[in-house]
DNA sequence: CACCAGGCAAGTA
DNA sequence: TACTTGCATGGT
């Protein structure tokens, strides 16, 4: 592709005007968003809001209670969410690292430089370079782009990038052609994820999706 | 009824 | 480095 920016604006403005602001992933706090992205793991996310409900109604959305929450509690409540014994393991394990250096609390964890919190967080067993970006960009709010399968199929599909790229390469794309903006990043990766959603099932058209003026 | 959804880690070659 | 497999539920 010529010129990166010129496209990634032009994918923007037309998704933009199709969606609208998403307010994507708001979330009632900041440990429940990172609980969201550990369910949301190669999983619809209807099945994790079932989850995270029946969390809250216990009132499991808190660093403090889940560190004393049995295994099999847990493990019981999230099970809507599917992979219900390896994700309870990967709660505990963010659980763990969390009281373990920054003494359960969420802000002296992102007091860390974006590269340093990074790294932080793929060092604990569970979280991946997705779920690390998404606790950033969404939680900590700072601007890290978060790339999915959506991302990838998307910009393949229309040739934007070529295909096996890894996930570096494509985080790369957005970053380097874009402003660091933390709206920008969070609206642009939902209205990647609704589009994806949308128009790229098999069942939904590709016809009649707004990146059709990619094509003509 | 078959298939997949906003991944990740561990094992193999 | 690159590829494969296990993990598990609910919706279409």
């Amino acid at each position: 592709m010529k010129e990166p920016t010129k496209t990634l604006q032009l994918i923007y403005g037309a998704l933009n005007d199709h969606f609208g602001d998403l307010h994507w992933w708001p979330g009632e706090s900041s440990i429940e968003i990172i609980i969201g992205a550990i369910l949301t793991q190669n999983t619809a996310w209807r099945n994790v809001e079932i989850a995270i409900n029946r969390l809250g109604r216990q009132g499991l959305l808190d660093q403090k209670k889940l560190l004393c929450v049995k295994d099999e509690i847990l493990e019981e409540l999230i099970k809507p969410s599917g992979y219900y014994r390896i994700k309870a393991k990967r709660l505990k394990a963010f659980i763990h690292f969390l009281f373990e250096y920054y003494h359960g609390k969420l802000d002296d964890l992102f007091d860390n430089d974006i590269d340093v919190l990074r790294s932080q967080l793929l060092r604990v067993k569970g979280i991946g370079e997705e779920t690390a970006d998404s606790i950033i960009l969404y939680a900590a709010e700072k601007p890290i782009f978060v790339v999915d399968a959506y991302t990838r199929r998307i910009l393949e599909r229309h040739s934007l990038i070529e295909q096996g790229l890894k996930y570096g390469d494509i985080q790369k794309y957005f970053m380097n052609h874009l402003p660091a903006d933390v709206y920008l990043f969070k609206q642009y990766h939902g209205l990647i994820v609704n589009t994806g959603k949308t128009y790229c099932t098999k069942a939904a058209k590709c016809e009649m999706c707004p990146l059709q003026i990619l094509i003509s």
